[in-house]
RNA sequence: GGGCGCGUAGCUCAGUGGUAGAGCGUCUGCUUGACACGCAGAAGGUCGCAGGUUCGAUACCUGCCGCGCCCACCA
């Protein structure tokens, strides 16, 4: 296939904006025709990564759940393959028993107005495997325009015959091992599906609001009554005894005497029984119905009661129901009441919440019933699934899921598998005319007890789960001894959603442990749940669920997939808004603009210099940045944290690469060609192909198409020509050096841009007279170097930089800001409004104190000082030093703007908060200087008189900031700020409170670029703290 | 009845035993030769409440309040 990326028309220049429909539709054929999405199961020299995609259900559509899973496990596959593993994604889908042949009964009877039963199970079944075929194929098509890497080659569905073929063979060896067996005992029936469930497909609805009615059965000898209570009436037809507590004086003498139904006149004993009856709920007395009552049914096998069904598979009474029998189960609750009443023997009926059995599928009351059924004889199964976790040969994440299967595993009971279906795997078991039962992988001719022929197969089939249970290993092409399951057996990760913990992941260990002897994954990754924008569960009967491909044809497929990825916390459901999809379709353009920016600037390129010795510190910078987005970018990939993974390279390219990179890049790529220009332009290209390879698994359309433009414009031919095939950014060292050394620069250009935006100077107005001091060496050095940048960023016209630690002139008509490591005056000529700098600097000057109060009284405390870790003391020591020496300079700076405008009358409340100043300070003597209330000979000279001084006064404040900081920041506070926020003001005793937070964001804002570094190594630090727990 | 999770900016959510973060929204400027799906700046937080542990808690522990989920055969 050529090159879809390159026609005439994408060749020359990329369009202005990113137009995901054209893109996403071209590269799925491509990479699908080149094999790229194909595990080699020969392939055994590189180790192998493998999914097994859990398979939806065959005649459904995909809702974002799914979309949510295929992007996971899409991220994670590409990330392996571009790592080096040997993939494998394994697709199918799951021909899900119940809920298919539902919606074809469904359909049958709105078109045809028929039954199953009519049609006959052979034909019922010809029109599922129609209904399959017709519409089997969507779920494809949407994983495809959701760009999932599966192997398609490999695509099964549960009922192939090969995976039909593992089910009968998992069934007879379970059999043989006896841990099939079938029995009569009582099960979950559903009225309406005319099926057996499993105790997993019972939903409870908790607070049953229901009623509880009393009523007394005559003794049979006529010497008295019991009062006995129920939720169900109905079931009184079936009551075989009543039951009290052994130890209940008040039931002593009844015990072993007989009451007689009222109903049928049948007589049965009372018993007393001390598991059933609490004797202090209700009368104490209990009815026991073991045909239709799961405690009743096992208090009547320890009383050997008799056990009398009363209603039918549809939920009607039966002939043994006396005087209600044909009556629905609901219309027999009321007819018996009434019946009794008649009686005499009503003893009253109240309201009563209980909980309430409800089929997961068709929402009706479950009824209880005794019938004959196949089980799997779970405990010896489930023991060795509990010691794999236990022994870490699988682990769950988010960790707490453990305990959750814990818990089930070691509670579990025997699972119910035979459904009363037509959909899904017949039951391999025979029955002679005799009824003996032959199980076997096979039709057998003749009964395996005695020999007849004339056998019946069993019409139940099994439940849909028994299938999906072996699905790690059955798709693999068991019971052969594949080349597959030796490649790629056990799978790497399980990556589904919590809500089938039991149903599906908890089967799948246990058999595959039983039938492969190893765990069938090493990691289990559960997924949150994807909710709506108002947090409800999207489900079918509200309404609220979306078709992924909506939101791929409106934002794109890689937007969506990147809000999912960026979206996966662990541990709390995703709520999803279209205006977060919108978010990062502003992204893709983003991106898509960037590699714009790019391809409009490599004239002259040479792919082949790709360490240019010429590089900047803004390129040594942005290649520094970019390790260092790769490797946190890597680690959270490595913890699965699929959000911190999105969101370290989003905001790498975005607020790194684009936001200043770009912008100091112009400096170089506009000029003329220099050896300067060709490291810049190097630098860009490494950079942005390293952000393609890392983003690529969670935008893959976007990624390739840019990657194609990029390599056919730097014609590197050493690049693959898919970025599919390219390797990941690898981890490396960060030249922290680097990181460091850039800080200066971009500290100035945002101190003078937050200069302009406060004081309302616009960006076209090129500042001219603009002074940097207080610069070390080194940063002097990397300052004067990049000094165009920084004119370019700013729009500074020339501007002074002092060497070696010389700090800026004082000067009035200026704007002042200082930084860790720099200051800088912008002088605002005739344009300065001094109120607006005034207040500007009190901001900054409240934020210092804040923060200085904070740490000085941290300082202040000897416990803190003795037993914090040292480097901790230590780091806040050196901090409160330069937040000293910042609000010296603000001061001064500050001294001289209010002595500029000291005439008579202007800017009292300022001047005023200067001598409050000095007053909070009694123990601190009050530098002569500092009273600016003095007569003014000459504004200039008394600025720069108390300029001098002022760092003095600065140091000294500082030191003693501790007790006045609340009053001098509630003063100096712009008036308007004041009146803005007056419901704020409720407590007096939280005055300063929301400035220190402001002041610590402030301060944070410059610190976090600048100290990348220090950042870095938090990370580090949490993240091996987290490898430790696990 | 048992268990789990959540409560952080207007909204949706990250996060951390030592300087509170993002996206969207809001406000103020910008048609700056990649991008208005944009650029620059700003405002906005007793990190649910109360105790405890600690030099230090939004984070750890206990209790409470509110919300959500899972499990469960009390008539």
């Amino acid at each position: 296939m050529q090159n879809p990326a390159m026609n005439d028309e994408t060749r020359s220049e990329l369009a202005k904006g990113y137009e995901h429909k054209e893109v996403e539709s071209r590269w799925y054929p491509f990479w699908q025709e080149r094999g790229y999405f194909h595990g080699d199961e020969k392939d055994r020299a590189r180790p192998h990564f493998s999914i097994v995609l859990p398979p939806p259900n065959v005649t459904g559509s995909l809702h974002l759940g799914h979309a949510l899973t295929a992007t996971l496990q899409d991220v994670l596959i590409r990330w392996k393959r571009m790592s080096g593993f040997n993939t494998l994604w394994l697709p199918g889908t799951d021909h899900a028993g119940i809920a298919t042949q539902m919606i074809v009964e469904k359909e049958l009877k709105k078109t045809e107005k028929k039954s199953r039963h009519d049609l006959g199970r052979r034909e019922f079944l010809a029109r599922v495997w129609a209904w399959k075929e017709k519409y089997g194929s969507r779920i494809g098509e949407q994983h495809k325009a959701l760009g999932a890497s599966l192997d398609w080659e490999r695509e099964r569905f549960t009922m192939d015959e090969g995976l039909s073929r593992a089910v009968r063979e998992v069934f007879v060896r379970l059999h043989e091992e006896g841990l099939v067996y079938r029995e009569k005992k009582l099960i979950n029936w559903c009225p309406e599906c005319h099926t057996a469930l499993s105790d997993l497909e019972v939903e409870h609805e908790e607070d049953h609001h229901g009623q509880l009615w009393s009523f007394a059965y005559p003794l049979a000898d006529g010497s008295g009554e019991i009062v006995v209570a129920t939720t169900r009436p109905e079931t009184m037809l079936g009551d075989t005894a009543v039951a009290v507590h052994p130890d209940d004086e008040r039931y002593r003498a009844m015990v072993g005497k007989k009451v007689r139904h009222p109903l049928t006149g049948r007589e049965f004993p009372i018993i007393a029984d001390a598991i059933l009856v609490d004797p202090k709920f209700g009368t104490g007395a209990v009815k026991v119905t073991p045909a239709h009552d799961f405690n009743d049914f096992e208090t009547g096998k320890r009383h050997g009661l008799e056990q009398i069904t009363v209603i039918d598979p549809a939920g009607r009474m039966n002939a043994e129901a006396g005087p209600v029998a044909g009556l629905d189960r609901m219309e027999a609750r009321k007819r018996v009441k009434e019946l009794v009443a008649e009686k005499g023997l009503d003893r009253g009926t109240r309201p009563h919440v209980y909980p309430l059995g409800r089929c997961q599928r068709s929402q009706t009351v479950l009824e209880p019933l005794l019938s004959d059924q196949w089980y799997v004889r779970i405990e010896p199964l489930a023991r060795p699934a509990i010691e794999a976790v236990e022994q870490g040969k699988t682990r769950f994440i988010p960790e707490q899921w453990t305990n959750t299967y814990m818990a089930w595993m070691r509670n579990i009971h025997d699972w119910c598998i035979s459904r009363q279906l037509w959909w899904g795997h017949q039951i391999p078991a025979w029955y002679c005319p005799d009824g003996h039962v032959t199980v076997a992988r096979e039709a057998p001719g003749a009964c395996g007890t005695c020999g007849k022929a004339g056998l019946r197969q069993d019409e139940d089939v099994l439940d849909t789960w028994f299938s999906s249970a072996l699905w790690p290993f059955s798709t693999m092409g068991w019971p052969e001894r594949t080349e597959t399951l030796g490649t790629f057996y056990p799978t790497s990760v399980m990556e589904t959603g919590h809500d089938i913990i039991f149903f599906w992941v908890a089967r799948m260990m246990m058999m595959g442990i039983h039938f492969m002897g190893e765990v069938p994954f090493r990691t289990v990754y559960l997924h949150p749940m994807v909710r709506d924008e108002k947090g409800q569960k999207m489900s079918k009967t509200k309404g609220n669920v979306i078709d992924p491909l909506e939101i791929t044809e409106r934002y794109g497929a890689d937007a969506l997939r990147f809000t999912l990825a960026a979206l996966t916390a662990q541990g709390r459901d995703i709520k999803l808004a279209k205006e977060r999809i919108e978010g990062y379709r502003a992204f893709a353009n983003k991106l898509w603009n960037a590699s714009r920016f790019a391809l409009m600037n490599l004239e002259g390129h040479d792919a082949a210099d790709s360490a240019p010795a010429a590089r900047s510190p803004a390129d040594r910078w942005i290649l520094a940045r970019t390790q260092r987005a790769v490797n946190e970018t890597v680690a959270a990939l490595e913890a699965f944290r699929f959000n911190e993974a999105a969101g370290t390279a989003y905001h790498f390219v975005w607020h790194e690469l684009c936001d200043w990179y770009i912008e100091l890049a112009k400096e170089s790529l506009y000029g003329e060609d220099s050896p300067k220009k060709r490291a810049a332009q190097a630098t860009l290209v490494h950079a942005l192909e390293t952000a393609l390879r890392l983003l690529h698994p969670f935008m893959p359309f976007i990624t390739e198409e840019l990657w194609h433009h990029l390599r056919a414009r730097v014609k590197a031919d050493a690049w693959p020509d898919s970025i599919y095939a390219a390797a990941y950014p690898r981890p490396g060292p960060v030249d922290e050096a680097a990181e460091r050394s850039f800080g200066p620069v971009i500290g100035i250009v945002d101190a003078i841009r937050n200069i302009r935006g406060e004081m309302n100077v616009p960006f076209k107005v090129a500042l001219e007279d603009v002074e940097i001091g207080s610069l070390g060496r080194e940063a002097w050095a990397t300052v004067r170097e990049e000094l165009g940048r920084i004119h370019r960023l700013a729009n500074v016209k020339d501007a002074a930089v002092h060497a070696d630690g010389a700090p800026i002139e004082k000067r009035p008509a200026s704007a002042v800001a200082v930084g860790d490591g720099f200051e800088v005056r912008v002088g605002l000529a005739g344009a300065v409004d001094v109120g607006a700098e005034l207040a500007r600097i009190d901001k900054e000057i409240s934020k210092l104190d804040a923060d200085l109060t904070g740490i000085q009284k941290k300082l202040a405390n000897p416990a803190f000082v003795e037993k914090a870790p040292p480097e901790v003391v230590e780091k806040d020591r050196a901090r409160a030093e330069e937040l000293r020496e910042k609000r010296g300079k603000l001061l001064a700076h500050r001294a001289m703007l209010s002595a500029t405008v000291d005439s008579p009358g202007a800017n009292p409340g300022r001047r005023e908060s200067m001598e409050n100043q000095n007053e909070q300070n009694p123990n601190q003597p009050a530098p002569p200087s500092s009273q600016p209330s003095q007569p003014a000979s000459g504004a200039m000279e008394t600025a720069e008189r108390i300029a001098s001084t002022a760092v003095e006064v600065g140091k000294a404040a500082a030191s003693a900031v501790v007790s006045g900081v609340g009053e001098l920041v509630e003063k100096v506070m712009p008036a308007k700020k004041k009146a803005r926020r007056p419901a704020k003001r409720k407590a007096a005793a939280r005055k300063a409170a929301p400035r220190r937070k402001a002041a610590r964001k402030a301060k944070r804002k410059t610190a976090a670029r600048k100290a990348a570094p220090r950042r870095g190594k938090k990370k580090a630090r949490r993240g091996a703290k987290r490898g430790k727990k696990r």
